[in-house]
RNA sequence: GCGCCCGUAGCUCAGCAGGAUAGAGCGGCGGUUUCCUAAACCGCAGGUCAGGGGUUCGAAUCCUCUCGGGCGUACCA
């Protein structure tokens, strides 16, 4: 019960126990020229001529055009619901969608509107349609739905911010992986995006680390014992607590080697950067398994004294007060917060004056459009604070600073503790989950390599972890459930990766050029028909999509059409949960299609042409889908 | 006390800039393998969307109150 400082730092200490900010600009903010917007723009034109002409003139400029999923395929293949226009012509939507119904003449590729109800439904010209769709997916400029790279700001990202006196657990997991892929997120929507860590190296846990191993540690090294560093030095610190409990002295000796470390006294700095050393090099290993990499590393050690710096510069500003025992403190309870300790009484920093210090120099040093943190639910009152600072200190840019915050991961018995060794190891939970994975890979695969293996165990593992962390809400805590974490069946990583790889079998079977599309029939938006052709080069037939145009098709193919939408919704509310659930959602309905229609063996070669062509695009959307979330799609499983 | 978040099927979660009968997965029950990998597919059962008020033609979705749960409210991080 040794008080709550046992592990300060960016993410929470160890214990027992914004959102109105102006947005950068909006990542979808061009023209997404894809088939979803050409629907949608074909239909307001259609849509416009047919009011005009059912009701007068009418102003539809406002209106915001959607084409919704119909709940089943005999009522249309899109709907529209007519209920903003009934205000707007002071009619039902009943009659404004049998009006409209009779009245509008629709363009290619829609080929019928009928009056259902309220809504009024549109049918497809299901062949021009999905030819269009590959054609967009499969010959598009660039990967689809991204945008071109640097369209939009810089952002510094920063995520991860581990201490380096404990090796990583599942929180932090949830931490790097979020951080990854909301990274590929913002880059797929045209940001620049420059990820950062801070490591936090400095403080009085740092020290009761290295105060354990001075009097248990008898030398020993992560080589000469063989553990990996982080896990090394975190032995020391679990070690350290447990003694604290019996020996209060301890508490008071590592604040005392804390003051020597601040003096730069020499015994300490050496062995400081020794166990420091050790950890990052453990941190290295966690991270390439991981995935996760960092374009710049900030650590503490280095920015907490500018933050002093820049507390006593506001001081003379006089935008804090000295109070009676030297201590610094700034008073926010005029913006509804409370007042706030910057400088302690003996001069040094505490937690919000590094942040402010790195804040400062990351702005000086990258001039983003803005600057985001992923740090957890927990810390939602320090940035406020921290932001809130930074504006009364005159830094016009706090405005563009955002906190992305996450709920916590806990154990179905409670909080994970690393004090107390409950915690769920990250290199534990990847070992065990690559375990399981390789087992399934060898039941059906007995002759592959061992690298071969290797690999693929790793990817399909990752691929369960990350998903299982990804596929929910950010606001929500996760409680970890051991067996459907590692579970490969269902709602899961590796389901989606399946599905990749069964198209990949198709594809091999079928040959290099099969399903691919004529690079001439480029981008003519919704041209007639599907002149949109297999590749010609000897003996690939020629796709036939007029023969394509199942339920199973068109429903696959509208969710391929959807994910540009996605992507830049993803992108827009920071949510990469919104990509996994569609990927899933695609994953989902390509299994529904693969199982019920042959590609290769489908009734006439165009139509298996054309299937190919549809399975193609699911691929690249499914593989993109997955590498937004950081997730590999392996081509075997 | 005050602030923020969460409360949807037995369990884990989607859906929430209001709109067509509330969706998945797991678990349960019943089917599918001479056919592109069954880590799959199909079907059945299962919900007064915590509860009360309100706004609206229409509320799981917006407002308000209540009840549960979590987190925060340090000269810890």
């Amino acid at each position: 019960m040794h008080g709550a400082g046992c592990c300060p730092c960016r993410e929470p200490p160890d214990r027992d126990n914004g959102a109105s900010v102006p947005e950068p600009r909006c990542p979808f903010a061009g023209v997404v020229h894809v088939l979803d917007q050409d629907l949608i723009s074909g239909f307001r034109a259609a849509l416009a001529e047919a009011v005009a002409t059912a009701f007068g003139e009418a102003d539809l400029s406002a209106l915001d055009i959607r084409l919704v999923e119909t709940p089943n395929p005999e009522v249309g293949d899109l709907g529209f619901g007519c209920f903003p226009l009934a205000k707007l012509l002071r009619r039902s939507p009943k009659d404004i969608a049998a009006a409209l119904a009779a009245a509008i003449e629709l363009p290619a590729p829609f080929r019928e509107a009928r009056g259902v109800g309220p809504y009024l439904n549109l049918w497809l010209d299901r062949p021009a349609f999905l030819a269009a769709l590959c054609r967009d997916v499969l010959d598009g400029e660039r990967p689809y739905g991204t945008r071109p790279p640097g369209e939009l700001g810089r952002i510094v990202l920063e995520f991860s911010s581990p201490n380096t006196n404990k090796p990583q657990h599942l929180g932090h997991i949830r931490n790097n992986v979020l951080g990854m892929a909301l990274a590929r997120l913002l880059e797929a929507a045209g940001h620049e995006v420059v990820k950062v860590t801070l490591v936090n190296d400095r403080g009085v846990h740092i020290c009761k680390s290295m105060l354990a191993y001075q009097r248990w540690g008898d030398g020993a090294t992560p080589e000469s014992t063989g553990t990996k560093g982080d896990h090394f030095v975190g032995d020391y610190y679990v070690k350290f607590c447990q003694e604290a409990a019996a020996d209060e002295s301890l508490e008071e000796q590592a604040k005392e080697m804390l003051r020597r470390w601040e003096q730069g006294d020499e015994e300490v700095m050496a062995l400081w950067r020794t166990m420091n050393g050790w950890v990052e090099r453990g941190f290295d290993e966690t991270y390439r398994r991981l995935g996760v990499a960092f374009d710049r590393v900030y650590h503490e050690s280095e920015t907490y004294r500018f933050g002093r710096d820049i507390a006593l510069a506001a001081l003379g500003q006089g935008h804090c007060q000295r109070l009676p025992d030297g201590a610094v403190e700034i008073d926010l309870t005029a913006d509804g917060l409370d007042k706030k300790i910057l400088l302690r009484r003996d001069g040094t920093s505490v937690y919000m004056t590094q942040d402010l210090g790195t804040a400062v120099r990351r702005f000086e040093e990258w001039q983003p459009e803005a600057m985001f943190y992923v740090v957890g639910s927990e810390q939602i009152y320090h940035f406020k604070v921290l932001f809130l600072v930074l504006q009364r200190f005159g830094y016009a840019w706090a405005e563009q600073c955002r906190h992305i915050s996450y709920g916590m991961v806990h154990l179905p018995e409670g909080k994970m503790k690393s004090r107390e060794g409950k915690v769920v190891d990250a290199d534990d939970l990847m070992t065990e989950v690559e375990a399981i994975s390789g087992q399934a890979i060898r039941e059906k695969h007995p002759d592959i390599s061992a690298d071969e293996l290797a690999a693929r165990q790793h990817e399909i593992a990752l691929g369960a972890i990350k998903f299982f962390l990804l596929n929910v809400n950010l606001e929500k805590d996760i409680t970890f459930d051991p067996a459907a974490s590692v579970s490969f069946e269902g709602d899961t990583g590796p389901y989606i990766q399946y599905a990749h790889t069964r198209i990949c079998g198709i594809l091999r079977k079928a040959g290099p050029a099969a399903g691919t599309i004529a690079s001439q029939t480029r981008r003519q938006p919704l041209s007639p028909l599907p002149r949109c052709n297999a590749n010609p080069p000897h003996a690939v037939p020629v796709a036939d999509f007029a023969q394509l145009g199942s339920d199973d098709e068109v429903a696959l193919g509208r969710l391929l059409m959807e994910f540009p939408k996605v992507v830049a919704e993803a992108a827009r509310t920071r949510n990469p949960a919104r990509i996994a659930g569609h990927v899933l959602d695609v994953a989902r309905s390509f299994t529904t299609f693969y199982h019920g229609h042959p590609v290769i063996q489908a009734a006439s070669p165009g139509l298996g042409a054309a299937r190919l062509a549809l399975c193609r695009a699911t691929a690249a959307v499914l593989k993109q889908g997955l590498a937004l979330l950081g997730i590999e799609a392996p081509e075997q499983m």
